[in-house]
DNA sequence: CAGATAAGTGTACATAATATACTTATTGAT
DNA sequence: ATCAATAAGTATATTATGTACACTTATCTG
């Protein structure tokens, strides 16, 4: 029978938690909620949920993000598994997930309800168990992706500007980067698109709208090139 | 009471799969057994055991690895959680681990107890459920971790020559390398220290012998410099 | 119409990656 | 003893990439 191999072994709880990520004031943002019950009654937490015997640990990690945040247009990606034994109070296995969301698109009506918040990423307070961990092994992951995938898009509106996109990677690699360098290596992939029309929201001159093109990002991919920042 | 939020949720088995890799025969090599249950009897599979409630999902991986080669001395890194709801028959979260050892280690006498062996990478039979999946991740997790950590060594033993270290890293890159750049750069680094024994076994000239001196290494790194093959 | 502000632009230099061919040490066979 | 065979070992030139750096331009406001 195929269940005898398996019955005398444990069981355990499957958690996901997510960091979610927007963009917003020139800086990654995180949201985060007081954790409304026990263990760690008002803690910082980041969200999250138990996986249920019918949904996989990805299907797990969208709903989760879909709840707390109203969005399903979601970039999302596995960090790891975090198993210590004395992570919770009780035994969880936690898989984190992070997702790169449209901050526009965010319900604000949730953020009450869950009583959560955007948080910069170079202000987060100390978060329960192991979720600052969390936080800094996805830093360090998205640094690794971002600078060889074209991620970063999800972060902002279709329309943005490059004084925008630049300060995106800044904020993704917290640290200043050329200008001029920057221009030259993003607009010679030729994958962005200038529009006509400006933002004068930050300067009086006015930025160039562009527009990520993902048609010809795929085309150059194909075609063996590839994507660095 | 803290029990009654988790109470009513789903709990899961756990496995972890380990991704055991030595380098034999100028190859990655991974050790893979006939499963001696069902479901799928018969089947090729990575090295797997369940999570206990009492381990962390580390010590599972680490305690895995020990009981089908006998090694305790491994590099040990987790690749991911697998957890499609149908990856297996019941409803398991599996998280996989790569394990590098050093192949004149392995307990023969286990190889035979659990019908294991080692087999080349570009030779690798169709895995069970997701476990072929597993590798390819590992591979492609190897191939970065590798370019910028010297984790290489791990694989081989204490002494080695300069041609069996690009072999290795032609195997983990599966392309050829030439072997004045190779040799440049690796030297160039000043990680490795030359002895006066040589090895002769593949030669008549003979390959000198190198030593890894992590001392070395650690201090290089403390100083901001950075590996990089 | 002058001043303020952020957007936008080009070049020179340094570093790193890549391509390429011959010499040397040693053993085994004659 | 000499030669043939084999893999080990070695240096340089070229190209591509990354980095450093300062002035001009468009537009709004007062």
């Amino acid at each position: 029978m195929t269940e005898a191999f398996y019955n005398n072994k444990d069981k355990l709880y499957v958690a996901v938690d997510c960091i979610i990520m927007g963009f917003q004031d020139n800086e990654l943002n995180i949201l985060i909620a007081k954790r409304p019950f026990e263990p760690m009654k008002g803690g910082w937490s980041l969200m999250g949920g138990f996986v249920n015997s019918f949904e996989s640990i990805n299907e797990a990690a969208k709903r989760v993000v879909g709840e707390f945040t109203g969005i399903d247009d979601i970039y999302l990606e596995q960090v790891g598994a975090f198993g210590e034994v004395d992570r919770d109070l009780e035994r969880v296995i936690s898989i984190g997930y992070y997702a790169l969301v449209d901050i526009e698109k965010f319900d604000t009506s949730l953020a009450a309800k869950y009583d959560a918040r955007w948080v910069r990423i170079t202000q987060l307070p100390e978060l329960i168990f192991d979720h600052s961990l969390m936080v800094k092994d996805t830093l360090n992951l998205l640094q690794r992706r971002a600078a060889v995938k074209p991620i970063g898009f999800n972060l902002l509106q279709e329309k943005f500007t490059l004084p925008t996109l630049q300060s995106l990677y800044e904020s993704i690699y917290q640290n200043a980067i050329d200008k001029r360098n920057f221009r030259k290596k993003i607009l010679a992939m030729d994958i962005l698109e200038k529009l006509d029309e400006k933002d004068k929201t930050s300067s009086r001159k006015g930025a160039f709208y562009y527009r990520f093109i993902k048609e010809k990002y795929d085309q150059l991919i194909q075609q063996g090139l590839n994507f660095s920042i």
